[in-house]
RNA sequence: CGGAGUGUGGCGCAGUUGGUAGCGCGCAGCGUUCGGGACGCUGAGGCCGGCGGUUCAAGUCCGCCCACUCCGACCA
């Protein structure tokens, strides 16, 4: 990734108008601010902006999932029938996988990888040496929703994370499901979300409870109860009669940002032969998992979360830059200073968007910093003399600092 | 797939009882401006979503289709 940009070169660059038809927050803005492109209902691309965005999610998700023990590789998306046939998911899954023929030969586009994880697995793991094995990949997800809708948040193609591990034992794959767990909230700690456990139905991925981890908002389209000393919120699938009478109970509206299957051995490895010969000498199936996490859907979800009736206010963590310098005033000499602070704070490693542009007016590049939300606004002009003005997206106070001040405020 | 809505220069919109398309923004050139989406002058830019029909004449009326948005069914 680059790090510093003038927003003269910067493309594309932003919208006045907010594009007709779209009604939820996080389309409104994302494509507004030069994010994101529609280019048809749920395939969107991740325009310079939204791509540094969604980048900077992935490599806090990476850091996360390194420190499990798990490792990164990248497998295909154009798939075989053949693989799905083994364990029926060719046919239990046709609503939402795309399958399509070619030269007399059947094919899908890549919804999940459990399945070709499992050959992986069979292919390459014969003793209970080789694992814990938890691998994971970050690729798109193609996936036939009904409906496209919620802007970025319900796609038809779509960017995951997703982690796949096989043990020797339950209780080993449990330990390490929960530590899992762990790292997923610690991810949402890091964008600022307070991410709620939650139990909930499989689907087309397992018959066995999972856990998803919702973050409450009013746009999301789960619905999660919490009442008076339960461990985890409950999904609406999972609510017996019993649950819906417990006390102190709450109904929260809110999005899924993650979700983690406990498989066991009968769905996926028994099926397909992912068998590994133990300590006692016995053949037995790896105990699997699978765990997913949509940064695209992530990042929507922070705009919906956090933002004014100006535009985003990106977390630090996530923000496209840390800063975002502005030039105020035709005179070169003020241009020469704002330049000169565009390559001081460059050269101390602050990643920098610097509105350079001097056909524009001022009002416009304020207009444009509040849409794309950068954290820390800085203004050189004729008013700040030698020192710059600082000011935070979430604030409107403003302060006259000088150049070493602002670095070390940025640390 | 059911229900509701919307398709007109790049973007946002107007277009009356049918008579041959207009506004704002943006864009290009010139000049003036420079702390909250500045101003003046000049200019470029349009198979009115598509196909078919009615009519002397269709952006406008009729039929079919397509796309997008919202609600629902499905779902990270």
């Amino acid at each position: 990734m680059t790090r510093n940009m003038r927003y003269s070169r910067l493309f594309p660059k932003t919208l006045k108008e907010t594009p007709h038809d779209e009604v939820s927050v996080n389309a409104k803005y994302l494509m507004r601010g030069g994010f994101i492109d529609k280019l048809m209902a749920g395939s969107y691309t991740l325009l310079p902006l939204g791509y540094r965005v969604v980048s900077k999610i992935n490599d806090i998700i990476r850091e996360e999932m390194n420190a499990t023990g798990a490792q990164e590789l990248l497998m295909p998306l154009l798939h075989p029938k053949e693989i799905w046939n083994e364990t029926g998911r060719w046919d239990e899954a046709k609503e939402v996988m795309y399958q399509f023929e070619k030269n007399d030969k059947d094919f899908a586009l890549s919804f999940t990888h459990e399945e070709i994880v499992m050959d992986l697995i069979r292919k390459h793991v014969t003793s209970y040496k080789d694992l814990p094995v938890a691998i994971y990949h970050f690729s798109t997800k193609f996936r036939n929703e009904l409906r496209a809708k919620s802007g970025i948040l319900r796609g038809r193609e779509f960017m995951m994370k997703d982690l796949y591990s096989a043990h020797a034992t339950e209780e080993d794959l449990m330990k390490y499901y929960w530590g899992v767990a762990d790292a997923y909230l610690r991810i949402f700690k890091r964008v600022e979300l307070d991410a709620i456990i939650t139990e909930a139905s499989g689907g087309v991925f397992t018959k066995e409870h999972t856990h998803e981890f919702q973050v409450a908002s009013e746009v999301g389209e789960d619905t999660i109860y919490i009442a008076d000393g339960w461990k985890h919120a409950k999904n609406d699938e999972v609510m017996s009669d019993e649950d819906r009478k417990a006390p102190g109970l709450k109904a929260i509206k809110s999005i899924e940002v993650g979700n983690i299957f406990p498989f066991g051995t009968a769905k996926y490895a028994e099926r397909m032969g992912g068998y590994f010969t133990d300590k006692d000498g016995q053949r037995k199936p790896v105990w699997f998992a699978s765990y997913g996490i949509g940064p695209t859907r992530l990042m929507g979800t922070l705009v919906e979360l956090f933002h004014d009736d100006r535009g985003i206010i990106w977390p630090k963590s996530v923000a496209p830059y840390s800063v975002h310098l502005i030039v105020i005033s035709d005179k070169q000499e003020v241009k020469s200073r704002a330049d000169k602070v565009y390559e001081m704070l460059a050269a101390e490693s602050v990643e920098v968007l610097y509105d350079d542009r001097d056909d524009v007016g001022p009002g416009q590049k304020f207009a444009d910093a509040d849409l794309i939300g950068i954290p820390v606004r800085l203004v050189v002009s004729q008013k700040t003399g030698e020192q710059v003005e600082w000011k935070r997206r979430n604030e409107e106070k403003t302060e006259l600092l000088n150049v070493d001040k602002i670095l070390n405020q940025l640390r």
